[in-house]
DNA sequence: GTTGCTTATACTC
DNA sequence: TTCTGACGCATTCGG
DNA sequence: CCGAATGCGTCAGAAGAGTATAAGCAAC
């Protein structure tokens, strides 16, 4: 297939709103594409590469060749050079990398470079991603979506699953089971302001779960092979040798495992998602790192147990095997509530034990990988601070135009003077936005790239989960995932809070 | 040639 | 990771 | 009774914080 096919047909799915249109599109190309192509053809019409990393970012993307005339590329060309792009390394390889991108774009339309740049990036932003191509799919072949969606979970991608659709067809793509070694789609919580929310999204009775903040581990065991990837289901498996030895350590020799890796502080509680982000993203001398920095397992969800498939079984049932074949240790700390006041009070005991919060999960919720319903419903607690916008810059896309970005500061109480701990764009309305656009503009001092600086004289409410360890800010600290309650007209940049009150999260015992 | 710093990329939440 | 807004579908309301 | 209004689930897209690593480059 061409490449232009593709780059059209995004084109016209960033036309259109509607999701049925985008789906009768996707559909129309899907039954063109070729066994061999079909894989590429709905890993693009999804909006990504296939090659996972290939080393190209905005900046090889600066300054590209002329357009081709004429559309000639064709789909496997394209991902042909990406896999040879991907696979450069050592000295030279950045001049290399750039001379094949270049070559790539040359030989590329103007539609088709616009189209490459937003594989690249993930950022195609035609209004259509994974779901509305499985639609497409299960349209363009006559097969039920869930069944496309389920093949889709198990086999870990879109793609994957459209290749076995189009080589053995529909009795292929059902056949499709759970399988040790290929990595699933994990599942997804929602997430509610607090435990009545949860509860009413949830329904009773739950199981409450410790939310531990550290990186979460699919880790599948066949004999003495274990694997484990991370939520995106990269293969971290070498990076983490303490849970490699502790699963190998249990009696159980096939087991598919979901869980989330933690270290501990000398106090015994929680260490900063920082210290075991670092662990995880560590490959280089990974014996030393694990020796300074033990990390632990705890499992939460148990998909495979020896022949037992559990991925339908209600939680009530995976929860019963996974005390059969885990040892308390490695099991999260969970409490089984009937009612909302248990849930409410093991949110309160975990959150004062330096827990991020909890989630509560359904007991009768059979395991659906990469959905993010109602199955599970994660409660945080949220702290507010009163803050001083600094700046802000211009958005892009759907806010083109529009000032976004907040730069916020707290005051130092000592010298006056405001210190940024952050920035943000969440939680603001159109409605927000145009009216923030229009008071900065006002307020302008003067104005460097992308970025407008302001008086400091608007207070904004900010919620955030908490704060962390910054060489980035001035004060050493940073506000964790930040976002906009409402403006405090009624507050002063004098009356805004101080940066000791908000250090003041970090230390709580 | 080795060392140390900077930049780009890719990943976690 | 969080949040807002738009779409599509099902259910309820009103003349 | 039928079209309009409303509610809800699902999806897309706006962009934050940190950390590690490889390659490039300047200084010794």
């Amino acid at each position: 297939m061409l490449l232009v096919r593709i780059a059209e047909t995004s084109a016209a799915l960033a036309a259109t709103p509607s999701r049925n249109v985008k789906r009768d599109l996707i559909a129309g190309v899907l039954s063109e594409a070729t066994a061999e192509d079909i894989e590429i053809v709905i890993s693009y019409l999804s909006g990504r590469l296939r090659q996972r990393r290939t080393g190209v970012g905005w900046r090889s993307l600066l300054d590209l060749p002329v357009a081709a005339a004429e559309a000639t590329l064709t789909v496997a060309e394209a991902d042909r050079a990406f896999e040879l792009i991907a696979d450069l390394s050592g000295a030279g390889s950045t001049r290399a990398r750039v001379s094949a991108v270049v070559e790539l774009f040359g030989r590329a339309t103007d539609s088709e470079q616009m189209l490459l740049r937003g594989l690249v990036f993930e950022e195609l932003r035609q209004g259509a991603l994974d779901s509305l191509v499985q639609e497409g799919l299960a349209l363009a072949t006559d097969v039920p979506v869930a069944a496309v969606r389920r093949a889709a979970m198990l086999l870990g991608s879109t793609a994957a699953a459209g290749v076995v659709l189009r080589r053995g067809g529909v009795d292929a793509l059902t056949a499709v089971g759970l399988t040790l070694g290929v990595p699933v789609l994990p599942m997804l919580a929602a997430s509610a302001p607090d435990t009545g929310a949860a509860v009413d999204k949830s329904g009773l009775p739950v199981a409450v779960d410790f939310k531990l903040d550290g990186i979460r581990v699919q880790v599948h065991r066949d004999g003495d092979v274990v694997s484990i990837y991370t939520r995106s289901l990269e293969e971290i498996t070498d990076r983490l040798p303490e849970v490699v030895s502790a699963v190998r350590s249990l009696a159980e020799p096939q087991l598919v495992l979901d869980g989330e890796v933690l270290a501990f502080r000398v106090d015994g509680r929680p260490e900063a998602f920082q210290v075991i982000a670092s662990r995880t993203a560590s490959q280089v001398d990974v014996a030393a790192q694990a020796a300074r920095t033990p990390l632990s397992v705890f499992f939460f969800d148990l998909l495979r147990a020896g022949d037992r498939d559990l991925l339908d079984a209600p939680l009530a049932q995976r929860i019963e095997v996974m005390a059969e074949v885990l040892p308390p240790s490695m099991i999260v700390p969970r409490v089984l509530a009937e009612d909302e006041a248990t849930v409410g009070s093991v949110f309160a005991d975990a959150v004062s034990r330096g827990y991020e919060g909890v989630v509560i999960k359904n007991v009768t919720a059979g395991y659906a990988a990469g959905r993010r319903d109602a199955g599970w419903v994660k409660i945080k607690p949220r702290h507010t601070f009163d803050l001083v916008v600094t700046a802000a810059e211009w958005g892009h896309g759907r806010r083109t135009g529009l000032l976004s970005n907040l730069h916020l500061a707290a005051r130092d109480p000592g010298t006056g003077e405001l210190i940024m701990l952050g920035k943000t764009f969440k939680g603001l309305t159109d409605e927000l936005l145009r009216w923030q656009t229009d008071r900065f503009l006002e307020l302008e001092t003067r104005r460097t790239a992308g970025t407008v600086h302001v008086r400091p004289q608007l207070v904004v409410e900010i919620a955030c989960d908490g704060i962390q360890r910054s060489s980035r800010y001035p004060g050493g600290i940073a506000l964790r995932f930040a976002r906009v309650l409402r403006y405090r007209d009624d507050k002063s940049p004098s009356e805004a809070d101080t940066i000791d009150q908000v250090r003041l999260l970090a230390n709580t015992p």
